[in-house]
DNA sequence: GCTTGACCTGACACTTACTGACAGGTTTTA
DNA sequence: TAAAACCTGTCAGTAAGTGTCAGGTCAAGC
């Protein structure tokens, strides 16, 4: 039993991201009868430290928000985990070569941009450096 | 002079992009005094070949609002081109960086799971599974 | 018993770069 | 002349917060 701010400071998570949590359907506080303040328990707690494990590992909160659904109809969610963990390994590695292929063409764009001067903008163009990239890959 | 689908057409951009640039700022069409549709000059097509090309580069749209303010002024954009663009190639190694060792997590973490059984939720634990990862990082 | 400061509330705007839907007005084509 | 195609502005949603606002509540000190 205890408000948004003491769940936020003992589950070491800002104030902010537990009304957002709350906000989005994640954590379900009832309510003080007298003031009509959020009141936690203790299973919210255990409840937030689960989701900060899931994001270490890279589940997004909608992904979390269905694991917590599983669960709470008495059903364990650990094959929903497994499949979602082994859908985000391809998919960042994607993300990676994605990236990869960026940097490479970033720092190749800087290096033939040591031997080129600075441009004037005109009707016809606004930065031949950037320009002469797309020019190249066509 | 032409019509934002025109454009669009022509610049092989989807229409609603073309809209959403032209509703941030980034293009600023006159309006056809008949009409009053939205009318685009051949500038606005260099403008967005500009957009596309920065994009692919890494370039935000703030950033590129940035440096087509810097043209709008008389200025050569292309330090402040230079300038971002070392930026990012710092940055997009940061998160490739983070996203490799996201990588390494997962893998480790499937691979251990491989021998473990699926658990029902309770109070305390909402999925061993990943609450072991928190617990081995600790 | 009252004030002050800390804490709580809901609501809203902003971030990135679109994506999609809506109702209704205009233009072109058959 | 009527239907098809295209135009308009506006709004909501995406992911996951981050931040601000005005105002209500609570506990401590005087």
């Amino acid at each position: 039993m205890m408000t948004a701010g003491i769940l936020a400071k003992e589950s070491d998570v800002p104030l902010y991201t537990v009304r957002h949590y709350t906000r989005i359907g994640l954590l379900r506080p009832s309510r003080h009868p007298r003031n009509g303040y959020k009141v936690y328990q203790h299973s919210d707690a255990t409840k937030l430290r689960f989701i900060k494990s899931a994001k270490a590992l890279g589940f997004t909160l909608t992904e979390i928000a269905h694991i917590l659904d599983e669960a709470k109809h008495g059903n364990s969610p650990c094959p929903l985990v497994r499949e979602i963990i082994v859908y985000h390994i391809e998919e960042n590695k994607r993300k990676i070569q994605e990236l990869k292929l960026l940097q490479r063409k970033m720092e190749k764009s800087l290096n033939d941009w040591s031997n080129m001067e600075d441009s004037m903008p005109n009707g016809e163009s606004v930065c031949h450096l950037i320009e002469s990239v797309a020019e190249i890959e066509k």
